[in-house]
RNA sequence: GGAGGGGUUCCCGAGUGGCCAAAGGGAGCAGAUUGUAAAUCUGCCGCGAAAGCUUCGGUGGUUCGAAUCCACCCCCCUCCA
């Protein structure tokens, strides 16, 4: 038995595998190389992507080799696999930024250097643009049977589904990632995949192809679909995908995300998503379920996740927004405090009038899309002014009133802040 | 290339000349309750203070009036070649 695929399974981790007993054994007899692709479909990856990253990071822990595979190629192609809908292309240019940023982001979180299991970043531009369209045909393609191809789950939808359809492009996409593990296999000897659950299909038929094309018998790990148990999906916020990228997704935000995790799932991400061992998170469980009221898990998480995500800076500026926000009173903070929420990165918005009408406030910044939907907060009860309940929905604030003559902290909801400094 | 079916507000999906800013569901948001949970209940869910304005793939047209009819175009699906 191999303990970290013991661990990966204790932890949830493991959904699917190939040759389990095999596996053990391969993962038992020394440094083995492993790969997860990433593919650039946006500037940042998202919090769907931590899971693999976090698994190459466990892999590397335990004496593996990661590498972690940017779709430099197969950005441009783009993965059919559950997806309901023909993706549109993008071009050469974008992707290759795209690229660029995703290798830097995946890069933080595996070790490089010169050890036997260092890290390394591969992009699959490097070979599959060299690839000519016979060769393609003749030595990938001759392999595939669209017979079973057309059987995968992954496109099932996309072939059975009145209105539906997949392209040539998108239904060739499995061939090329199959070629990456063949690829990668002959050239930095790996022998392991691992990827979300929905790659079952492209990693199956890249292990196929490595035996025919190489005569290698290589293995398969995929990873479960994080879900959440009141089955909405996971990863979205109001203010939409939470991202790995700080720009894109402030800490504070981000922090946030975690710390709203329902009670249901925070032991299982836990698991998921830190590196604490299974028995200190087993220990959290049975502490929470003790007392009644709030659990810590949820704290615990937040911390954890983003400590990995954003280090100890970003972490510091996040509790200390939330402190601020969440346990005190608003009108206790001092200027100096104030300033310093602006500069951990609490949502801000600059007020260059000496007055403004509240509306105009709320929907100067993300706290309201429109004045209807302004003034419909208000009448709610939904917002608060420096921890005053606001009622008046015609109300015009002054910058005379503001904390310090500068700052005004509005609230929207339960937990959405926005700070105005007045000019 | 031929024949047929289809493109509706975030998603699914109803709507075939006025009663349609457009049923229903989902998601989302807000209030109460709570723990910045869950469950439940209530309200909102194109823009506008309102008059009204903009929306049902695109562009034109018919009509007092069009998401609904016509023409052309774009995209998707199915079958045939």
């Amino acid at each position: 038995m191999n303990a970290l695929l013991e661990d990966l399974k204790a932890r949830g981790l493991v959904a699917q595998t190939t040759a389990d007993e095999e596996l053990h054994e391969h993962l038992s007899s020394g440094c083995q190389t492993l790969y997860c692709g990433f593919d650039p479909t946006a500037d940042s990856l998202h919090i769907g992507s931590l899971v693999p990253l976090l698994t190459l990071k466990r892999f590397q822990d335990a004496g593996h080799k990661p590498l972690a595979l940017v779709g430099g190629a197969t950005g441009l192609i783009g993965d059919p696999s559950f997806k309901a809908a023909e993706r549109k292309l993008n071009t050469d240019d974008v992707v290759e930024n795209w690229v660029n940023k995703i290798r830097t982001q995946v890069s933080a979180f595996i070790e490089f250097g010169d050890k036997e299991n260092s890290a390394e970043v591969v992009n699959n531009l490097d070979w599959i643009s060299k690839m000519d369209a016979i060769s393609f045909l003749r030595d990938v393609g001759k392999h595939f049977s669209v017979n079973a191809m057309i059987q995968k789950e992954s496109v099932k939808q996309r072939i059975d589904r009145e209105g539906a359809g997949i392209s040539f492009t998108e239904f060739s996409y499995m061939l090329l990632q199959s070629y990456d593990y063949a690829a990668l296999n002959k050239m930095n000897g790996c022998s392991l995949q691992i990827g979300g659950s929905d790659q079952w299909g492209n990693i199956t038929g890249g292990i196929d192809l490595t035996r025919r094309m190489n005569q290698e018998k290589v293995f398969g790990l995929t990873l479960p679909l994080v879900t959440k148990a009141d089955g909405t999906k996971f990863g979205k916020t109001e203010s939409g995908t939470i991202w790995l990228d700080a720009t894109k997704t402030s800490p504070y935000a981000f922090y946030q995300f975690w710390i709203t995790t329902l009670d249901a799932d925070v032991y299982k991400f836990l698991r998921y998503f830190t590196f604490l061992s299974v028995e200190e998170i087993e220990a959290i469980e049975a502490k929470d379920k003790e007392i009644k009221g709030r659990p810590e898990g949820q704290a615990i998480l937040a911390r954890e996740v983003t400590r990995i995500v954003h280090g100890e800076e970003g972490l510091a500026s996040s509790e200390r927004i939330t402190e601020a926000l969440f346990s005190g009173d608003l009108s206790a903070l001092s200027e100096s405090d104030l300033a310093q929420l602006a500069q951990d990165g609490l949502p801000t918005t600059e007020v260059v009038e000496s007055e403004k009408s509240l509306v105009e406030l709320l929907t100067s910044c993300e706290l309201a899309k429109s004045n209807k939907m302004a003034r419909e907060f208000i009448k709610n009860g939904a917002v608060s002014i420096n921890g005053e309940k606001a009622s008046d929905s015609e109300m015009v604030l002054q910058k005379s009133d503001a904390l310090f003559g500068k700052y005004t902290v509005i609230k929207r909801g339960k937990r959405l802040f926005n700070l105005y400094i007045w000019k």
